[in-house]
DNA sequence: ATATCAATTGAAAGCCTTTTCACGATATGT
DNA sequence: ACATATCGTGAAAAGGCTTTCAATTGATAT
């Protein structure tokens, strides 16, 4: 038998169409002893609302769009689980969309403007300025709400739930400071992104305040790349102290360091960031700066929805706390 | 200004909605200057057709659904890399669908289909058969082409794409076999999913053929939990070998064992499934059954394609390749 | 010049809902 | 009992597109 539809359960149960879908979508106004016996209908005949139809009446899909760059990155599909779980909570649904970083992001966007989607979530922390303004431009003009999550921004008029990265990496350098480490290396990435540059602002102003050298070391996200350039590092270097931007970073240093002959933490203190499952499957286990990844997706997705239907919202621009895992890896 | 529609782009170039629209979608069928004309009329308006109402008209939404229900696992965001990546050479939309364990699978996928989606991608390990065929079922009913990535089904006729699971645990095993391991115990997990249930197979399969003793030691995915678990594991238990059925695992299990004196590989050898991040940021580094989990996506997605254009297709359960990589946690 | 056929186009129906508007019925107030 | 407000309902338009069918045009063959 095809899909029933809204006709077909009107007819069964003796109404006109507009009220069947009020029983749907206002049942408060259609008289309980109807509403009653229309849902029966709707449970006999197994009927479920065409939202594509829906979506066409009604202007509403109940869609949100997920724009993102890399999905396989362990923060990326972190925060869409909390993405997901509010999503499902509020009844919309998810759909993704991969922007690389070679496509042009305008007409990408724009594409999403035409699947009507209610409102978009762009989660990066790869963001240049020039096109987040881009992106913001094309979606103020179709009217589509938006949040980015994760993602570095000064404009004030641009919802968005991060958290402060600058200070992240203040207070990390400050706790190997105060372990009285002297040669602290920030191990960044070569490719420049502006969540990374915030790290290192930080830590270049933890490091000045107490009058140590800032000593920024690029290197790839990449293990067999970066344990080369590792390796070589000791070499020549003097260094009591790395925090790597991302733990996979960090844990990657620690094992050519150990295998250089240095004992962590007592040669050598190591500091990671994301708090990851990295950070407790390495040996020893690593100190991290616990990111909050899947509230930064929960939380944006929750303030999505109260911009998706013009609920009032106190604060667009949410940074949410972060905190340092004190593990082995320092002491 | 109102975003463009078919209406206005008609007007604006002199021709009927019809051509406007085939001009689209079957551009042969129109004569070459009008085409061109419309075309131009198209990019000045900056049209983009409204996927709502031509999903609506056509009956077709070019969105597939992704079913997942852990969206967090590597294994899934990596293999969700490769349907993307198929996805956008295909002009295919992603909904992704988060079905929990908890909840009623026949009520999600009928919701699922609700939402007029093109095809179905069931990314999975831990399915039972009985959710199999209840949500194969439904599909069938309604029409819907499916494909399940990563599932262990012994049905002929469901489409799939995985790996041998059993002969990738066996090859596993009798790898440490080879070198002469007696004591070789395998690491599962405390719930049951088909695909471990395949690996233990195969790793019994492989003791008993060597008249060796399988033991199978089951313990949780988490790690602060399973640490606990393998600390006890080495007071009292005999082991010169063990395998994961997680890399993650087989990491935490080294670690422990490190940590009690052992020297990896030469008092104990340790290999892992999956072959992640995690493997290769152990010390020593872990040898590890590579899964090819971003092209179990790829292929699946490729697949669902064909299925959902009616294309003839060869062989509907696709069993894709694995291999070993050995490092230095085994010799 | 006429018949035949293919290529090109337009009119209109259809996809399945939501939502506006109007109507009758019932309830409220005087 | 009358005017007025409220409630419940249905008819019909609207949403933006695809697709069928028929009409028109132009080309080809006789």
């Amino acid at each position: 038998m095809p899909q029933a539809t809204i006709y077909s359960v009107a007819i069964a149960a003796g109404v006109s169409l507009a009220t069947v879908s009020r029983v749907l979508n206002n049942p408060e106004k259609v008289k309980e002893d109807t509403r009653e016996r229309v849902l029966k209908v709707i449970k006999e005949l197994g009927y479920r609302p065409n939202v594509i139809a829906r979506g066409l009446a009604s202007r509403k899909t109940t869609t949100v769009g997920v724009v993102i760059s890399d999905i396989t990155r362990a923060s990326v599909s972190e925060m869409l689980g909390g993405i997901s779980d509010i999503a499902l909570n509020y009844q919309y649904s998810i759909k993704i969309f991969t922007i690389h970083e070679d496509m042009d992001v305008i007409d990408s966007v724009q594409k999403i403007v035409s699947e009507q989607v209610d409102g978009i979530l762009y989660l990066n922390d790869e963001l240049s300025d020039k096109r987040v303004s881009d992106v913001k431009r094309i979606l103020d003009q179709n009217n589509i709400p938006y949040v980015f999550a994760n993602v570095v921004t000064e404009d004030e008029e641009t919802p968005v739930v991060s958290i402060d990265y600058e200070k992240a990496g203040y207070e990390l350098t400050k706790e190997l400071i105060a372990d009285n480490r002297k040669n602290i290396y920030l191990l960044s990435t070569a490719r420049r992104y502006s969540v990374n540059e915030k790290k290192e602002a930080g830590y270049i102003k933890a490091m000045e305040e107490s009058s140590l050298d800032p000593k920024i070391f690029r290197t790839s996200g990449d293990t067999s790349v970066n344990r080369q350039h590792f390796s070589s590092f000791f070499a020549d270097k003097k260094v009591d102290a790395a925090i790597g931007v991302r733990d996979s970073i960090a844990v990657s240093f620690m094992n050519v360091a150990v295998q250089n002959g240095r004992e962590v933490p007592k040669d050598i203190a190591i500091a990671g960031f994301q708090n990851t499952k990295y950070a407790t499957l390495s040996r020893p286990m690593l100190t991290s700066l616990d990111i909050p990844v899947y509230d930064i997706g929960a939380v944006s997705m929750r303030l999505l929805t109260k911009l998706m239907n013009d609920q009032e919202v106190e604060n667009i621009r949410i940074s949410l706390p972060h905190f340092i895992v004190k593990r082995e890896s320092t002491k």
